[in-house]
DNA sequence: TGTATGACGTTACAATATAACATGTCAATT
DNA sequence: AATTGACATGTTATATTGTAACGTCATACA
């Protein structure tokens, strides 16, 4: 592989545009290995959610695109969105009812989130653990595995000392410009 | 403990009467011991989920609350859901946005749910492992996890012979009625 | 008896998501 | 070049899920 994608990423400082721009080159190839097209929308779309480590709404996704030119109409979000999940280039984070970037496309994975309340960056975890549990425990009782979900909430490193319960403004997360 | 609920009860052929009633019982125990109320809207919203081992949706709650006497306004099956969930008595599915009756409160745990994509039953499954791989994780880059969501969609036993990819209906799920 | 608290009811609305159909684009074929 | 077919995009309209805010009522307790 070409390059390292630890877990927890989102929350150590690195070189973020590196780390988009190689998402962006690795979605691309997967892309190109399935006979999918990544067209301008899609890949705005993908562009807008690798510039931050944090899940972003249909509608924020659909704002950014309108003002890019785009349609501004909820489908031509939750289109490109769809058709980014179903390629496994994004992930849907249910309890947001947001959409991230994947951070390691082209790898099968069964992913876990952990979701920082405070200052809403969300990494992708490590968790091959996790999905053996969980495999196990669905094969204990005869129920076939499709998809499964896995986030959890919580404080990420930055913010565990600064946040107590819920009250002055966190860190923000990792995360520089795109372009 | 007074009985035995295994993990996968939902896909499993058992006296749902006693099993309903069983977890009544232990969810009124439970309140007593917070000081809290079981109020009639509340005790006949979770009366309702014990019903049957699927997730139902906070308008089907609020139908049938309605068709009960009780309000017909979206908050009033919200309120209840809500607080039956902070009390661990309900747990929310969040990939289908419904919810469903905790199978065995009183004790902690941090659950993981298998759902049927065919007959849209919901076992809450015993998965110690899962939590304790999705925590290892998370120590592993420091982030601190206050509530966790673990899903898996796929086939129960009963639906896996019988459903291909989609097509002729599934067996309903194992239940009966409850009063 | 007054007062505080919490539960319930209602109005109104916000946020998320999809159905259905029209238009456009591009490439392969004729 | 024209035709066709497949798929992407744009648009209208609506469905589904979830909350804010406020008024009323009951209970419990000073």
């Amino acid at each position: 592989m070409a390059h390292d994608h630890p877990t927890g990423l989102a929350f150590a400082p690195h070189d973020h545009d590196r780390c988009a721009g190689d998402a962006m080159e690795r979605a691309e190839a997967a892309l190109a290995l399935q006979g999918q097209r990544l067209t301008p929308v899609r890949r705005r779309t993908l562009q807008i959610l690798l510039e931050s480590h944090r899940a972003l709404g249909a509608y924020d996704v659909l704002e950014r695109l309108a003002s890019d030119g785009y349609g501004n109409q909820p489908p031509v979000a939750y289109r490109a969105l769809d058709f980014l999940e179903e390629q496994g280039l994004v992930h849907r984070i249910r309890r947001l009812n947001a959409f991230t970037a994947c951070m390691h496309p082209g790898e099968t994975h069964a992913p876990a989130f952990l979701i920082c309340r405070e200052c809403h960056a969300v990494a992708e975890a490590q968790a091959t653990g996790v999905g053996q549990a969980l495999e196990a425990a669905a094969k204990a009782v005869h129920f076939v595995i499709e998809r499964s979900t896995v986030e959890a909430l919580g404080l990420c490193p930055a913010c565990v000392g600064t946040a107590g319960k819920g009250g002055e403004k966190g860190p923000a997360p990792v995360t520089r410009g795109f372009a």
